[in-house]
DNA sequence: GTTTTGAGTGAACGTGTGTACACCAATGAC
DNA sequence: GTCATTGGTGTACACACGTTCACTCAAAAC
């Protein structure tokens, strides 16, 4: 293996270690040597990959945001044709995602509000991005044709906050598949809600 | 001053420096030691007072709920009274109430997702129950007679899910006041969407 | 084939950590 | 007035922390 293959595969381990370290705990909590532990090299090989662990978080943000921007478009290609079946499938989209992807969405779930600033800066940051992609998207749907570009966004932003607290709740809960289904039916019906003002809106 | 008066005062000063500490790290990356430091007291008084930092933070929540509680209260009164004057009316009420209570409302906000399990699940049995008292108010209103009750409690929990965002942003943002302004008219615009989608909920 | 580069090592530092323990001193009960 | 109760103290322990420094030794550059 050549020598730039394996420093990669290090920079992963430590990103892996990471995330597994963070399915039960606040980043901010998690120590360098945990990590490189976790990773299986010393601590002061860390340094030849990130510069702190702060450097290291906003890494990882961007890692799993590449995920969450691949399931949230997905979703986003049904969910402008508005109506019921359409937000069912969106959603079902994402929440598949989340699963096959727990720890990253947890990950994000967790640092969006936590104690780590340039963390959570970057997640925001994305998500604002994100937003204004699917605003942009609802623009182009004939029904909303003639709306404020920054009405849109708002709904946009609506959409997606739905969207994360359902992948919170989801990751919250137990096991348990009724939980997992009354959570989703829910989301879905505040989707819905929300398609329906969307309706109304200005048209009084 | 009393014995008990002297120990409920420490207690609170424990309390107090917890949320003075948790305003720009996450509440498990304190350390017992930190805080004691901030109360001005010893170490191992620490267990005169709290089993562990976990059984602190539960306490935290309490607290830290009771004004919540109080600010989505007086905003309820007016919210379910519909229509986009009183959706401004409560989302100003409530921000009047973060804005004089940051800590605790940071301390929410930061933890309703963070990695100590308890403190979590705390936070989120407290959100349920308040959502339930919002569905019971809506339950009340003329227009939305016949709903079915779970459907009400869902748009309660979007309710809350908006406000709860609002003031996520507004904690989060820079001190400017034309952001502020932007987010409370967001948080304003959403409300009504939702409200509007209520009108047409089975109706069409 | 020789030299340079750089990921990973291991010991060492000063400091912070949670908790155990014996102790003090003032309040409150009798 | 005496004595038990109890919040707070100070010391001590074994351990974890971030970062420094001099080091190895194999791959890459020449």
């Amino acid at each position: 293996m050549s020598r730039a293959e394996k420093k990669e595969q290090t920079r992963q381990a430590l990103l892996d270690a990471t995330i597994d370290l963070v399915d039960d705990r606040s980043f901010g909590s998690l120590s360098l040597r945990e990590v490189a532990r976790g990773a299986g090299i010393v601590p002061t090989a860390f340094y030849r990959h990130f510069a702190s662990m702060e450097d290291l978080g906003v890494t990882l943000v961007e890692d799993s945001m590449r995920v969450l921007r691949r399931a949230l478009r997905e979703g986003r290609r049904d969910l402008v044709k508005g109506g019921m079946p359409t937000a069912r499938e969106s959603l079902s989209i994402l929440l598949r995602h989340v699963r096959t992807d727990e720890a990253k969405f947890r990950f994000l779930i967790r640092e969006q509000h936590g104690g780590v600033t340039e963390v959570r800066r970057a997640i925001n940051t994305e998500l604002r991005l994100f937003s204004r992609e699917l605003a942009i998207d609802l623009a182009r749907v004939p029904a909303l044709a003639g709306w404020e570009a920054d009405d849109l966004e708002i709904a946009a932003d609506l959409f997606v906050t739905i969207m994360m607290t359902a992948v919170a709740d989801l990751l919250d809960g137990d096991g348990r598949v009724g939980t997992e289904q009354a959570l989703v039916q829910r989301a879905e019906k505040q989707l819905v809600m929300v398609i329906l003002g969307l309706g109304q809106w200005r048209t009084e």
